[in-house]
DNA sequence: CAATCGTCCTGCGGGC
DNA sequence: TGCCCGCAGGACGATT
């Protein structure tokens, strides 16, 4: 699913391929996919525009048009923004076809539940406070100091969902979340006011580095998730917990155990982790 | 305040 | 072979 590290290889991918580009025709085929907009409106905001830059913020894109309006869109779980050639047919999930002199831009959603918004783009700041979203993991001003002071006021929390909370901090979902609970050697239910500062450390820095390595490596394709070019990214074998459920700890041999957390999968090593 | 549950939706895998 | 069932999963709203 696209996390931080999908949604940052696919914008970095987009941008190569869209910016300077003209959207000339937009087809809407799953009307429930453009949110507080009618689909007739969000034609008639993008027709005729062109791509001026692409940003992102935790594990949602921004396509800024040279109009003022940004395009919004969260992938959610399965959601594909693809390149695609001028003559390819939509297929059964293909939700918004794009259309540019040589080329498409597809957006598939294998399980619908991605969307997408146009928002005015000087109001980008005022979206995202709506939105309830926290810093963005890599945004300038993260740092151990911020990321403690964050987590802090969630004491009382496990840390495994609290990392998770986009809220607190943007970008981090069910597969770097376990990953980085292994690699900082922290049990995913340990409560954020237990964590010593070494831990913190450890925490923030396991972040860093498996999103960092992620990245150069296009992403996880762990479910449905393909980057804009149809390739899947190349981290899963660098996966330590996520999806190892019942096979053995890479450190430590023993079985790997796995737990439904705040209602999602989580896999860690009750040998390793504490 | 923290945690859980139902909801949205589809593909896929297990069971028979 | 094929059908049915149940589950995963990000985020939100409602509830405990």
């Amino acid at each position: 699913m696209p996390e931080l590290p999908e949604v940052e290889t696919i914008r970095r991918q987009l941008s190569r391929k869209i910016i300077g580009k003209t959207i000339k025709s937009v087809k809407v085929r799953y009307s429930k996919v453009v949110r507080k907009t009618s689909a007739s409106a969000f034609r008639r905001f993008l027709v005729g525009q062109k791509i001026k830059n692409l940003g992102r913020h935790g594990k949602l894109l921004f396509i800024r048009l040279a109009n003022s309006k940004t395009i919004v869109i969260h992938l959610k779980l399965a959601g594909r923004l693809l390149i695609e050639k001028k003559d390819t047919a939509p297929r059964k999930l293909t939700e918004v076809v794009f259309g540019f002199k040589n080329f498409q831009m597809f957006y598939d959603d294998l399980r619908r539940f991605g969307w997408m918004k146009i928002i005015s783009t000087s109001d980008e700041a005022g979206f995202l406070e709506k939105e309830k979203l926290g810093p963005d993991f890599f945004s300038r001003g993260m740092n151990l100091k911020k990321f403690k002071e964050i987590l802090g006021k969630r004491g009382k929390s496990k840390i495994k969902p609290t990392l998770m909370d986009q809220s607190l901090i943007a970008g981090i979902g069910n597969i770097y979340a376990q990953e980085a609970c292994f690699t900082a050697g922290l049990h995913p239910e340990r409560k954020i006011s237990t964590l010593s500062k070494g831990e913190f450390s450890k925490l923030y820095n396991a972040l860093a580095r498996v999103m960092k390595r992620a990245v150069g490596l296009h992403g996880a394709s762990t479910d449905a998730y393909i980057d804009a070019f149809g390739k899947k990214g190349s981290f899963v074998p660098l996966l330590k917990v996520y999806g190892r459920e019942g096979e053995p700890c890479l450190r430590c041999k023993i079985k790997l155990k796995k737990q439904i957390l705040a209602g999602r999968g989580t896999v860690w090593c009750s040998g390793c982790q504490k």
